[in-house]
DNA sequence: AGGCAGTTGTCAATGTTTTAACACAGTGGC
DNA sequence: GCCACTGTGTTAAAACATTGACAACTGCCT
């Protein structure tokens, strides 16, 4: 039981997915598994799953295997905070009701307090029960709620913008849809970007070599 | 200039961003770029964005360094396909707008045909101009339009119904936003997965271990 | 009780990706 | 024309990630 290294990046990309695995797991009503048979599951090797889990101190029991729910419960505390994180939407479009539909409906660990967008006739509805607001409140907003999060739902041109603005009325983390990279300019920031353009050339990358 | 070795997965995903900021470069005018330049967009070094060139024959000329409109121009051979990759979308819910918005004015390389839902009040509608048609006529609209890539925007247990009817009709590639991983029961097909909540508990995992 | 089959934690070996180093090509000043 | 300067293509080294191997442990069967 002893923390072996500091996780690696591909490490705690994979976290996420056993998290995912697991759930699906307990709602099956299994009760233990074997590094094995997650292995099969990830597509890796058994090894790999020990080495991945014993980064963080090894929840198994050797001859056993791993209690299922036991191992998610504690993955899902390196991944989730007690509290969710409290967090807010730039951008009210399309996208933007899709992900505050995701975030409402099927994320966990994030609460989402409000919307923002600079379209008149979008101030004053609501998204998923938060309410959408002017961009021009962002400021008191933020000085009354604090949010630690942003998902950023806007053009490349916006996201450029408002960056600084966010960052500084205290937003440490970024999950971005725009072609902006935030990280290149401000490092000291936290970003997960999920650039669906590049995502898809790289599937057409995949079908023009059949890869 | 010589196809130095097959080029791997990270490099494979590194191109569509350098295409990328080429096409910035492009819009601003610039005409050359180094790759120390390139280097520092990418948050990366020189010596890699050099390396990655070369897995395709190296596009540029020494002492003065790459030509903006010519490296993108083989970039974008070797990402896109001459025609745009006929493509199909399930599941016309509310991300499934977004993603036929996505890929009718921001991207590049595919042509939507149709959506498919099984909600009978989504039938008859249009998306983006593109038909919304009843999960009932897949088989037959794919014997006449054969299309290649399918976007999946349905939730986990209909895209398991729906993966092998899919294959069977000649789908090849999917763009997968549904928590089903196609890859592991499927092996010969090509998946490009956009797991939203993965990537979002990334993002908590980094607020939380203030990464 | 003892051996066997199954499984984890851990360390070593292997494979892959990134970074560094350097020879060589082109450009511009003189 | 020659020399310094810039910057690529390419090879070698370093860093990193995955896989293999094995001791330590458990439960079960005889």
């Amino acid at each position: 039981m002893s923390m072996q290294s500091k996780p690696s990046m591909p490490v705690i990309k994979r976290l996420p997915r056993y998290y995912r695995y697991l759930g699906e797991m307990e709602n099956e009503g299994v009760v233990k598994v074997s590094s094995s048979e997650l292995a099969r599951m990830m597509g890796t090797t058994a090894s790999q799953v020990r080495q991945d889990f014993n980064c963080f101190g090894g929840f198994g029991q050797q001859g056993i295997g791993y209690n299922v729910k036991l191992l998610r419960e504690e993955l899902g505390k390196l991944i989730f905070s007690r509290e969710p994180i409290p967090t807010i939407l730039i951008g009210a479009g399309n996208l933007g009701h899709a992900m505050a539909n995701f975030l409402k409906k099927d994320a966990q660990g994030f609460e989402l307090l409000a919307a923002f967008d600079v379209k008149p006739e979008m101030v004053g509805l609501t998204l998923c029960d938060v309410p959408i607001l002017d961009t021009q409140a962002l400021a008191d907003f933020c000085a009354e709620h604090h949010p630690k999060v942003a998902v950023i739902c806007v053009p490349r041109e916006a996201a450029m913008q408002a960056a600084q603005q966010l960052i500084d009325l205290g937003i440490r983390g970024f999950w971005n849809f725009s072609h902006y990279d935030f990280s290149i300019e401000y490092p000291d920031i936290l970003v997960e970007n999920v650039h669906l353009g590049d995502s898809l050339a790289t599937l057409s990358y995949a079908v023009n070599n059949d890869l």
